[in-house]
DNA sequence: CGCCTAAAAATTGTTTACAATATAGTTTTC
DNA sequence: GAAAACTATATTGTAAACAATTTTTAGGCG
């Protein structure tokens, strides 16, 4: 019943030998829920799409439970909307939540970039820059899941120079909740270069401590992808009159 | 602690064809969590205490598997920790981590109270009005639960008239990794009395559309939990030499 | 023909049983 | 007598069966 005296918390020392815990092996849930939201990533399934628990087991070749806690697991994360007893479906985002979502995101990043401690270390530079590197090239191969990665390692990377953990676990959190509509701005070409040249750009102002420079940066950077998708949204669904201020 | 055997009653009149259903009929796993979540902000349960599922589900009077999905989620809010094949305990959180985390709630706090449309509707000031009585009520009986669910609605409906619900959500969120914290400075009648009178002084300067005042007032009233917490945290751990960031 | 009703199928939600792993206790060995 | 190996127990993780609910389909009635 009530707790028992076996092994509870030595509520004493708090020792450092806390270091057994990093066993980091994705449960198979966690690999489902990543493989689903790849794939609304990549549009390759759409908005309002049922997601049914049988199919998914036969597709990942496990067994329901898997991938229920997946989709508990991506519904907490916004990208998937579970109805009590009629199941999953991919989540759509109107327009007015992708705003939202947007501004706050760049409250967020333009606080991180805002405490970033200069001058930057030469070692972080040269990872952000390799960083770099992989997202370039796989623009060009048009490898489109590869520049989703790379992409999102370079942020992570830029953003965790910040130092504070808690921002980047937000920031990370909120980008995912849009993950599924950046496929809408990334068909363009011309996108994709632009966020390219955008990531040299800070680079450059990170490497000459430039802050505001810095800043102005990361909420141009944030502004294209919003736009693309609200455009499309319009075309498809018809422009919306603002229903309330 | 007793429990209340929560199981519902099966018969659900739901002929409800209406629309997308909006049942909010919270599943056994979330009425777990939040009791739980409850022990833990009401100190009953401590920092480093373990939380076995055949316990939990004894105690909640079901099955291991409502339990086990109630830490899943307790564990996506961050009150929990969860190591593979180990098992959940309450989290406890460092010093450092609870300074970063009300970095980012002060953050996001200001924003909010920053992009609310002034002057604010009679009827939600009267609205807070009430939620504020709710809350001094709750103090002067000494209810601590009461304290601790009246205050939330406060700030929820104050950062509520935001308009932006993804803002609103992310504030909630960070709230909530801290909710364990809050029986430290709650411990002392005077904080709870100062958070009552901030909570007046809030009114009064939404009442005169006085934002810097607000703003000002909603960075001092996040200040007396964490150094509450640092300071009796220190106190029992000793004084740590602040790592290298 | 449209609409309501009722059976059937599909899907999700719950429970139990079983297996894998970690922790604690005991014995063996040097 | 202490360390290592082994056994026992406690706890979590997995899988399958079962039950409840919703959606679909078919049929009858106006």
């Amino acid at each position: 019943m009530a707790a028992k005296p076996l092994k509870q918390a030595k509520t004493k020392p708090a020792k450092s030998r806390e270091t057994a815990a990093p066993a980091r092996e994705p449960a198979a849930a966690a690999l489902i829920a990543r493989r689903i939201e790849e794939d609304i990533v990549l549009g390759r399934r759409h908005p309002r799409e049922r997601l049914i628990e049988q199919d998914l087991s036969d597709l990942f070749r496990t067994h329901r439970g898997d991938v229920r806690l997946a989709l508990f697991e991506l519904e907490k994360k916004g990208l998937v909307e579970r109805i009590p007893n009629r199941g999953a479906m991919v989540r759509g985002l109107t327009p007015e939540e992708v705003t939202e979502i947007y501004a706050v995101r760049e409250e967020l990043e333009v606080m991180a970039v805002r405490i970033i401690p200069f001058p930057v270390a030469p070692s972080d530079i040269s990872r952000l820059e390799e960083l770099q590197r992989e997202h370039a090239v796989a623009i060009a191969k048009g490898e489109m899941l590869n520049v989703f990665y790379s992409n999102l390692r370079f942020h992570q990377a830029l953003f965790g120079l910040c130092g504070n953990a808690c921002l980047i676990e937000t920031i990370d959190l909120l980008a995912q909740k849009v993950y599924g509509i950046r496929s809408y701005a990334n068909a363009f070409p011309e996108a994709l270069d632009r966020a390219r040249r955008d990531h040299l750009d800070m680079i450059k102002a990170l490497r000459g401590s430039r802050r505001d420079e810095l800043i102005e940066l990361s909420r141009r950077h944030l502004r294209p992808s919003p736009e693309a998708y609200i455009k499309a949204y319009e075309q498809r669904f018809g422009k919306a009159e603002p229903a309330t201020a």
